[in-house]
DNA sequence: TTCTACGTTGCATATAGAGCAACTAGTACA
DNA sequence: TGTACTAGTTGCTCTATATGCAACGTAGAA
């Protein structure tokens, strides 16, 4: 470890089993050793003996059948403690339990983390798109409807750290030109909501909407996503209205009181 | 450290990380650095600096309002990644919808780790009794309905280690008699269910039955939980035929044949 | 049967991490 | 307003830990 990193101030071996824990993601739930030495530049004595002490309290556990390394259940039990103590997650499952059962769709509750839309509550409907998104999951936030609203209550400073982060194109009508967005984001706050067309995934449309919290400030996005056959363009006016009820109805229940 | 920890070959500066991690508890979210050093035997630079790479990585973040340490996004972003790769959880969430939404109460999956129960997945119905359980909380298994099915399929040596470990008394129904667990035991294995009546909460009534994988193991319990006013003890026997049959339908969903 | 890859572990060494002390900031109390 | 106390941070030192290397054992593939 370098001089530079040892300014950091940061433990090098507790970050290396963070680092360990992070690796593990939705298309790899699985890991071996020698494949982390590989990727995270670390020996394989010491990724092992990392994996050793992680499995020890329960965070990562070794799957006897295939012989590689899986998050463990310490996992859940603190996401848990996460959950529960998240006022717009507890005060929003009713809603979104409502708004599934009447739209049919998928709901989601997002925030805006390090720069990434991180879903922090999802309610399925019958006939969900598999494997779309997850709680916890993140994705970039200036071509998702959730993003695109949290970006729009953002500061500037926000704003413009998104776009220095450069607009990747991921589908073909992801907005990637800087004044574009720009443009979205204030008709956004002008509407009230955001909408998604096939700009983040293929076949896939979403609506959001802003949860304000009891001062007025945007803490929140409550979004419905489904594909677009079920989510066509000519429906998204009256979709939008009820989304907006829906995310209002939260921000009500989380001290928000609306000036007519 | 003294030799005989060293002698574990566990990285100690991540343990104690871990530690910290695992000391956040539904009741106490929010963690002072001088309570922790207090509490996990650490110097207060120490815990310091540990919190302090855990905030570096997202596991951690100070609230700006308290001063206090909470649990960070990270958290929720690695649990996305246990629960979406858990067939039973995966195959439990539209069984669980049905059930709660005929049933009218709240219903968990849950399984036997470390000795304890917890709870892999949970529906709450549109009533739910406030901080009762949530995805992660972890039970002692003896009196709780779906701890009781566990163990009533789980080998006897586990048994005897939850024996061992005390059967302490929650409530005025807990079982503290091992021959009387054993005689409980027995009777879920030709019943094919549980129910707790206030054996581990105060007014809290729950009937649980087992999930058994495409090899006929039990590898989960399928449970359902209410109020004593809600779940009356002369209603079991005909909830415990829904909890059956759910707990099958998911059985079947995971491969399980019935043997006729 | 042999070879290769993976994971584990003994050992040596360099440095990271723990603890102490000093400092800063904030709060409570007189 | 001033003082005292507590909490948290950080500089510094020293020792024990963590890392990496090498060797070993095991399992699977050729």
């Amino acid at each position: 470890m370098t001089l530079m990193e040892r300014d950091d101030n940061h433990l090098s071996s507790v970050k290396n089993a963070l680092r360990i824990l992070k690796s593990f993601t939705m298309d790899e739930p699985e890991k071996k050793i020698s494949d982390l030495s590989a990727t995270l530049g670390l020996n394989k004595s010491t990724v092992s003996r990392t994996m050793s002490t992680l499995a020890s309290e329960g965070f990562v556990f070794k799957d006897p059948e295939t012989k590689k390394y899986r998050l463990g259940l310490s996992i859940l039990s603190l996401s848990g403690i996460v959950n529960s103590h998240m006022d717009v997650y507890r005060e929003s499952q009713p809603v979104l339990n409502r708004l599934v059962e009447n739209i049919g769709e998928t709901a989601h509750i997002s925030v805006l983390d390090n720069l990434e839309v991180i879903y922090l509550n999802k309610v399925e409907c019958n006939h969900p798109v598999r494997f779309l998104t997850h709680v916890g999951k993140r994705n970039p936030p200036y071509c998702t409807s959730s993003g695109k609203v949290l970006l729009a209550f953002s500061n500037d400073k926000i704003v413009e750290s998104v776009i220095s982060k450069g607009l990747k194109k991921f589908n073909k009508n992801t907005i990637t030109e800087p004044e574009n967005l720009l443009l979205h984001l204030k008709k956004i706050r002008h509407d009230g909501y955001a909408h998604s067309i096939e700009e983040f995934l293929e076949g896939v449309n979403s609506i959001a909407a802003p949860i304000y919290d009891y001062k007025g400030k945007v803490i929140a996005a409550l979004s419905v996503v489904g594909p677009k056959q079920r989510i066509q363009a000519n429906k998204i006016p009256s979709l939008s209205k009820r989304v907006i009820q829906a995310a209002m109805d939260v921000s009500e229940r989380m001290g928000y009181y609306p000036r007519k």
